[in-house]
DNA sequence: TCTGGCGGTGATACACTGTAACAAACCCGC
DNA sequence: GCGGGTTTGTTACAGTGTATCACCGCCAGA
């Protein structure tokens, strides 16, 4: 398994996601928009998951209004490029710090008193649910596995308050 | 792991379903009223994951129409009784044909052309799962594990058509 | 018997989430 | 410049879920 360390290096530095972002598009023959790269930010700018909405809002100035249609487009594509995950039980949307390996599962860890979303992978897991889907007669496409619960930052402030 | 075998046994057996349900409401002190029986009737009419205002409709006849309110209701009835479940990545619900285990995880798994939700339990994938958020520091509450792909039927059928 | 509480339901309204469709703008190679 | 793909703006709409209040039925307790 790798958790990864440094809680810090990975969500709020929004500039090296944007950094990072640019060069796999240039890469890729994508085009690093410039509302892509706002929404990117947007998502990068908190630890905790976004919905589409809410973004919308916070990239909208009374001159300029950026409508929910147009960040879910942008959401879509940072998906596809791996730079943004979806949380389906909440609806919303984080950043996404790692370079998954293809096809490599993600779990993700849902803080429910401070919101906060870390991920982390197990090969044991994940070597475990393959055994489990093939003796199923299941052929996977697509997994989600998210957890709820207290991160160890919450369970430490509520042990001493 | 317990995968629970003939699958048929399992969904599209509504009245079993029906009458677990009322001796389980029953045992609990809790009322298993008409309309939280039509609603578990309707889940569990079919074997693909429904969405509430589905069985609203379906519920409905000319004189008398079912507001989707009620079924969302019944079905956080159900739910908390362990009679159905919420599959969070289609926002849908299935009947639950087995008797889950107290902090027994579940893994949904969800075939993309059939629409068909079988369940699964593996205590490999549970306990890698379990080692890697101690390893976080993370205390979990709830956790949902689904996977999307094709279901043994659905590749046979595919494989000589 | 009356009465007050309580859980369940009906009904309406509303908030939130996501997509379809079409037009306009943009980019890039020919 | 022109043509064709991609991106964005705009509007409308479909789908999902919750808040609120009123009403009903039941049952315990006065
Ligand atoms: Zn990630
Ligand atoms: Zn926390
Ligand atoms: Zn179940
Ligand atoms: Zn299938």
């Amino acid at each position: 398994m790798h958790r990864h360390e440094g809680h810090d290096a990975c969500r709020s530095d929004a500039p090296d996601m944007l950094a990072r972002a640019e060069a796999l598009c240039r890469e890729r023959g994508l085009q690093f928009t410039p509302l892509r790269r706002d929404v990117l930010e947007a998502v990068a700018e908190s630890d905790k998951a976004q919905g589409a909405y809410d973004i919308a809002e916070r990239l909208s100035v009374p001159g300029k209004r950026v409508a929910p249609v147009s960040v879910y487009r942008a959401l879509d594509f940072l998906m596809e490029q791996g730079l943004v995950h979806r949380i389906a039980s909440r609806n919303a949307f984080i950043p996404c710090a790692h370079g998954h390996a293809p096809g490599e599962g993600v779990i993700f860890l849902i803080c429910r008193s401070c919101g906060a979303v870390d991920e982390a992978s197990s090969a044991d897991v994940e070597g475990g649910l393959e055994r489990t889907l093939e003796r199923a007669g299941f052929t996977p496409t697509h997994s989600i596995l998210e957890v709820e619960g207290d991160c160890g930052a919450c369970r430490k402030r509520a042990r001493t308050p």
